[in-house]
DNA sequence: GCTGGAGTCAAACGATCGTTTGAGGATACG
DNA sequence: CGTATCCTCAAACGATCGTTTGACTCCAGC
């Protein structure tokens, strides 16, 4: 049933990654997509059952990964008494900002953006079930590192993390790469800077 | 000219505030848009010419006053020796939090937010045009308060608490406010936590 | 009283949307 | 060779989109 055409299925979801990061995910049509993949409009329905499920595994394929990567970082200093607030943090910005490696893993970080914004629910509700185990053993860390902070008050501040986080990898802001800079170096100079910030913003008493 | 209908084009700008906040812009129809406005159809394109020329007006009206009340907050503290981050933190946050009290004033800032995701150039431009220039005096305050810090530097601390800004305002969050704290209180409590945490991102060495 | 502009209305326009259909090509297995 | 399975393709489906049209109501001004 699978394993099949290594083709087809493929070039369909990078197609999606790019022009659900460029317009939207009610604003790009599966005829733009399957143009710019090169296969037929049909392919779309017959590989993935509908334009929903298709969204669903272009979130799928990337968050898994992605949370992968996260946890492995934080069982490696979870715990331990040398770690620091901005170790936890750097394990889990790292893998974000890594995933740009690939030049379509930048573009899913704007698709992870929108569906920020969206407020679909059953979107929401997808995101949650993906990412709510990490948010939890990550938010339990810093519980242990900042034990003056209430749990409400610890809530309030991963929460705006988070929102700082989001702008940053999705390239919402300001600040772009320059051109004498690599992409290489671009990369670690946003993680020093989020780290930094968010770590200050977290630990203040 | 104008004048004349204070009641079909009010109605059309309060429906096209909550639904494209609820639905984003291309999600909400004309049809549904003008169906919970109680008009007709063809209103819409009457009264403002496109759904594109609607949209900027939605815009237009918030943003105007709420950038007029934030650069008066500001004037009323720039300059002066007895200054704050947490002052000028506050003359940014204060006003775009009481828009709130409104309740379409809430909805106003969701969409705001989905306009940040929506990587629209022309719709970038325009956000661009109207809060330049507010963007800038902010800057320059901040810079007279924290001489410590490179321009490059500073650029990017503003970056990110425009993110955190942007997330805690449009309700992204995991925060929500609890059955038993009033409106009034929970936006306080916001705007505390807010302030907090960017001055902390900020101000760190 | 009549005229003319402003506003509202139902109806229709062409375009585009996601999805379905049925025929046909390709390949592996008996 | 026959056939079953996976896949691709052009074409069409009904629905919904933003926009336009032309008739109708209302009301102020000469």
């Amino acid at each position: 049933m699978n394993g099949s055409s290594p083709s087809t299925r493929e070039r369909i979801l990078a197609a999606a990654e790019a022009l659900f990061a460029q317009r939207g995910f009610d604003g790009a049509s599966l005829r733009q997509l399957t143009s710019a993949a090169g296969v037929n409009l049909a392919a779309v329905n017959y590989h993935f059952g509908s334009k929903d499920k298709l969204v669903e595994e272009v979130f799928r394929r990337r968050l898994d990964a992605l949370n992968a990567h996260r946890l492995e970082a934080l069982a490696r200093i979870a715990g331990q008494p040398s770690t620091t607030v901005e170790d936890v943090l750097d394990a889990f910005i790292r893998p974000a900002l890594e995933l740009s490696h690939d030049d379509h893993g930048a573009l899913f970080m704007r698709v992870l953006a929108r569906a920020f914004a969206e407020h679909d629910d059953t979107l929401r509700q997808f995101l949650s079930d993906n990412y709510g185990h990490v948010i939890r053993q990550f938010t339990a860390e810093f519980a242990r590192l900042l034990p003056h902070l209430g749990k409400a008050e610890l809530y309030w501040r991963i929460d705006l993390v988070t929102g700082a986080l989001t702008h940053a990898m999705s390239g919402f802001g300001l600040i772009r790469r320059q051109s004498g800079v690599s992409e290489q170096a671009h990369r670690e100079q946003t993680i020093t800077h989020l780290i930094r910030f968010s770590a200050a913003g977290l630990s203040h008493p």
